[in-house]
DNA sequence: CCTAAAAGTTAGCCTCGGCTAAACCATGAG
DNA sequence: CTCATGGTTTAGCCGAGGCTAACTTTTAGG
């Protein structure tokens, strides 16, 4: 009974290292590489910020950093991102399976994301690959 | 772009002021009575911290408390309060529906309770309303 | 080649949501 | 009536994730 509400207060860095590692990934696929600049502006926070993040990313073993040089991301990090990215896309099409406005899917795939399963998202992907909900409906 | 991502960070406490108020609510209805000692347990923490969130509750304007008191809602608490539930129970639904099992239906709604837009909340209803997903699927 | 602007870093502060430890109140048993 | 016990409160600590302000490094223009 109580598990439940731990889980779900201690997975918030977590969200944040998210976050963090799939923006990088999507930014260096973008342009070829990410500059703690673009996460300022991605994210809407101060230099300060993002170097506060990027540090503990560097010592959860997520990314590597040279001083003035752009971010890299470890295998670790890579891997992570990858299934960020995933998931992060089944949970975006589902919405908008399910038949909500393109930007309500994009938001709330934002917040969701973190809190799906393996088992949810298995569930959601089979929905998506066996029929279209929004004429089903 | 950005503005997405300044949401999901601040919600951060509102989700914990959500899931306190819900608890209340639900302890009084079951209890009669809500006393911090039950949030200590229901949320396996300890007294200080709930002394803590609580604090923060009555400062907002969500409970009322006196020393030695049971907790008592405002108005605003249980209109809140009653927001978070029946999003919540959708959501669970839903889930269930999705064909996912109790225990993950539980933990994930959780989760994600706080991040469902109203738009996608009625997306869920509908499909609650229309069809059950599970045989459908 | 030098300097202004942009990018990055550092120091110091805040709130939130946790914790431990210690004190304080209330009550039921002896 | 006293006192052990359990509920409650208070004080003081921590890490995460924000901020501002001041500084340094890099880079691009003239």
């Amino acid at each position: 009974m109580a598990n439940v509400h731990q889980r779900i207060r201690s997975d918030h860095a977590t969200e944040i290292a998210e976050d963090y590692v799939e923006a990088i990934a999507d930014i260096i696929t973008r342009n070829g590489q990410c500059r703690a600049n673009d996460l300022v502006r991605l994210f809407d926070v101060t230099h300060a910020t993002v170097n506060n993040t990027v540090a503990r990313l560097v010592r959860d073993g997520f990314v590597t950093t040279e001083p003035y040089q752009p971010l890299d991301l470890t295998s670790t990090g890579k891997t992570l991102a990858r299934k960020c990215r995933e998931r992060h896309e089944v949970v975006r099409a589902f919405l908008l399976a399910l038949g909500v406005s393109d930007a309500t899917a994009i938001a709330d795939s934002e917040g969701i994301e973190h809190h799906v399963s393996q088992e949810t998202l298995i569930a959601m992907k089979q929905v998506l690959d066996t029929r279209s909900l929004p004429d089903g409906v």
